[in-house]
DNA sequence: GCTTGATCGAACCGGTCGTTACCATCAGGA
DNA sequence: TCCTGATGGTAACGACCGGTTCGATCAAGC
């Protein structure tokens, strides 16, 4: 397994700095996709610096500990994942059905990837080592299942809050699945087809 | 984070036995528990070695390494776990819904359990590290999704085997959240509402 | 009684890791 | 022009880990 590779930027001389927070941000991205590509153990400090041409001292001044990138890469995950997700809704107007089918559709198209391993903050979360993952991962998957306890409260469901776990379930499932069984964007047609009939059952 | 405690066999002096492969056994024991509370890195050999009273040269001589040992654990949890679904599923009779209830009925006494902390199989091959984990789980969810299939075919769906997945990915999904999100049997009883729609949906 | 083999305890090795410190360097502002 | 500050590079530190080896010890079988 060789270095990082094509995440260098920044090819900067000694003492520049070309820009305020470039140096952060190059970071924040390398480690975001090595971080999640090898676990959050199959780095090393040493090699994501030198991966973006920069030296320890500027991570430890960025971040001020491993935990402390891993905390910012996770954060910054969740936030795309869920707007993704949101986007993505938006785009079923005003149907219900339509809007789950335009999410798990973005799930599916994620699903299909090359690079895909499954959800970041849950993976990061499994593999603790640090406190904050368990939070995060929970306000991660709280930002999931209020969309879709939206959805299923604009369907008109008996019991949204219940139905949005329900969907959070087959998600979560086919986010698994997708990982593990290198299902694709099958798995998210599976779970699209268990998930459209739960937002017609229990309607009044 | 004291010593593992509380696992400790084999009061044996310097140079005795006391069972052939007792001590195999109780170093598997004691790593299935610790390795799944703390994960596959979150515990050292020479931790688990001294929490049984064993030494480093005895565990390797059943194991050959860590790596072997670990799969050795997986292997028996998925062996004991897939069993647990079986005999579940045995107690529903000729019914599939029954069996079905069952099996989540296990389930959600799994996700009660104070010390539950998710799949050991998909958390190890989440934290990845070697390769037989991967095999593992897929072998894993593949037991799973035959007991699964073959409710559905029992029930006279038009498609086991895609029931079936739908079937697992709500296994999964409730597995995942009921670990992060410490949702306890309720997460089994609302993926078994969600579930048994799809017995009856696809008949013919 | 002697041999065989399993075991413990301890030391040891090579490697990796996160973290800190120091230094030379260079850009930009005073 | 000089100072300030962010930077890259290198080295070192302390800790831990997986794995190996060795000697002492004791039970069991011939």
């Amino acid at each position: 397994m060789g270095p990082i590779g094509t995440i260098c930027l920044m090819p900067v001389a000694k003492g520049t700095s070309l820009d305020p927070d470039r140096t952060r941000a190059a970071m924040l991205e390398a480690a975001t996709v090595v971080f999640y590509e090898r676990g959050l153990d199959g780095v090393g400090i040493a090699e994501l610096c030198s991966s973006v041409g920069a030296s320890k001292e500027t991570l430890y001044r960025h971040f001020g500990s491993k935990d402390g990138l891993i905390a910012a890469v996770l954060q910054a995950r969740s936030d795309r994942n869920n707007a993704w997700l949101r986007r993505a809704a938006a785009t079923g107007g005003d149907d219900p059905a339509a809007q789950l089918t335009a999410v798990f559709g973005v799930l599916g198209e994620w699903f299909d990837q090359p690079d895909y391993r499954g959800c970041a903050l849950v993976n990061a979360a499994t593999q603790r080592h640090f406190e904050p993952a368990h939070s995060m991962v929970v306000q991660h998957l709280d930002g999931y299942r209020a969309l879709l306890t939206q959805i299923a409260a604009a369907a008109g469901v008996a019991d949204p809050d219940r139905v949005g776990g329900q969907l959070l379930m087959l998600l979560q499932g086919a986010t698994v699945m997708a990982d593990h069984l290198a299902l694709g964007r099958a798995a998210a047609d599976d779970a699209l087809a268990a998930a459209l009939p739960l937002l017609t059952s229990g309607t009044d």
